[in-house]
DNA sequence: CCAAAAGTGTTCCTCCTACACCCATGC
DNA sequence: GCATGGGTGTAGGAGGAACACTTTTGG
């Protein structure tokens, strides 16, 4: 064992680091927030709105169109710092829920040169809006995002058969929009299926980046029935009205409120705390039940 | 748009690929496949296992202990490429079950030099079993794999509270054995949440393949039950105690068989082929319907 | 005959859906 | 008063869990 170790000492230090072809590695954020849009009628609940923040490009390639905040990893952090160091630069934060998404790694997704890109996802709670932008980056905006599909298709083969799925994003902030439509390809064959992405046609959004998107927007979706990522983009007080509208921004559908109610009861605490002066019966304010889950 | 346009034929010419430092990138694979244990009774039931492949280190680091079969990323191949290639050269298979699964990038994970890896699922069918191993791996073998809770502790703490729990994951083909434990702790604090996984010790496996192993483990269980994946460890042909048995050894317990037959009928065709010669009574045999969720 | 697996029927229980309805407020 | 959202009750249906039971084989 001992014998080992020593000849384990001698090959590090031989060993020849730059022996490979070494792609560059980068992340990119998908940064999520829930807004309060104005009401028009005192009486009338605010809705709700599902923002990202992308950035406008200042340099090739992409110039002037809008990306996600990103970076490269450097050699001293890991991955996760360096999404973590990123996400403070970008919007000043520290200790955001932060998970990892994919990793993008097609051959020619930079122009530039071979860039490996592992995408996170970060959810900011709703009142430490609107953010300050860090130092270089006035062009950051937060756009309101929604994805929703336009066609699908499935065509029967010799061996099997193929969906396509074609999903529309759009994303707007003000006078700036941006928009792409990602295709989905699944071919079935011989009992095996493969499941193809391309973005069909990108205005305004660099890179790979509405592919990036769409993933997250349906890591949202699958997720927020069954952890607390609905919280994380919230308040620590909130009423379950406030609750349930997080739930239909990401879900992109309307819920009834008593099924809604009854759902995610063991999920929050009652508080004594009552918000007013909302033109309607007051409402109780609830906070997140860290227990309800009590699993890992 | 023109002059955008030359401006970025001249930025890429000029764009230093090497003004970062970059880590290498390689992809590890973690290789699934469901075989059956011999019966010592003639009418009883074989019992099936879980198994994954594991490759014999001949050269520093981890000299002699098991890891899971990997490469690295070339330049000319995507991830997803490096992947399938790893997958032919190891067990000469194309076209199979393939899923990315996670970016391990912590510092140390490699001692060698800066390693970040991609980690893929992939899963055989068990009637390609036994497989013929590729060129240079005549150390590759299957591994019976189960992990299990040993321990799991809950603290209060000033500002939140943590979770702790100890997996212990248990592998063998064999004389060979390796064996780990994976700590995962989920600290609350303020409301918000963090975990961080670690390796407390390891026998014979290199590398952080244990974090790989759990995580790899983990997903196979949660999508069980809302993907197809159990058909992609089964021949064309099986029966229904066939499907049922894939599931028990992913999910890691017994289900009764009147709701599991219900629960699977909808993923299933009935077909006119019966397997006899059983010691009991024969039964149908069916085949992956893949029609049963028309989504995507 | 019998052990074992294949396969079905039935009951109970839980959870989700939907709709109806009452409550409490600001204007 | 009244529009609006807050909040509860209830009936119906879908689906899972548990268990009893019948069917069909090889030896």
């Amino acid at each position: 064992m001992s014998e080992n170790h020593s000849a384990e000492q001698m090959f590090l230090k031989e060993y020849d680091v730059n022996q490979y072809v070494r792609p560059s590695v980068s992340v990119d954020m998908l940064l999520f927030t829930v807004t309060e849009e104005e009401s028009e009628n005192y009486r009338k609940r605010s809705d709700k709105s599902l923002k990202i923040l992308l950035i406008k490009r200042k340099e090739h390639p992409f110039l002037g169109q809008w990306a996600l905040p990103g970076g490269f990893v450097s050699a001293h952090e890991s991955i996760d710092e360096a999404a973590i160091r990123v996400l403070e630069k970008e919007t000043g934060l520290r200790d955001v829920y932060l998970e990892q998404l994919y990793t993008w790694g097609d051959i020619g997704r930079d122009p530039r040169t071979r860039v490996i890109s592992c995408s996170y996802m970060a959810l900011i709670n709703s009142d430490l809006y609107p953010l300050q932008s860090g130092e270089g980056t006035e062009d950051a905006k937060w756009f309101h995002v929604s994805d929703h599909w336009t066609q699908k298709k499935t065509t029967v083969t010799e061996n099997g058969f193929m969906i396509e799925k074609w999903v529309e994003l759009r994303l707007g902030s003000g006078a700036d929009a941006a928009t792409a439509t990602v295709k989905t390809t699944k071919i079935v064959e011989h009992g095996h299926s493969k499941v193809v992405q391309e973005i069909e046609e990108a205005h305004n959004l660099a890179f790979d980046h509405a592919k990036m998107i769409v993933y997250a927007l349906e890591r949202l979706r699958n997720k927020v029935d069954y952890t607390d990522i609905a919280f994380h983009l919230l308040p620590e007080y909130f009423t379950l009205s406030d609750l349930q509208q997080v739930f239909e921004v990401i879900l992109g559908k309307e819920l009834l409120a008593a099924a809604f109610r009854r759902k995610v009861a063991d999920k929050v605490l009652e508080t004594n705390h009552i918000r007013r002066n909302a033109g309607h019966r007051p409402s109780k304010l609830y906070r997140y039940n860290p227990t309800w889950d009590d699993e890992l």
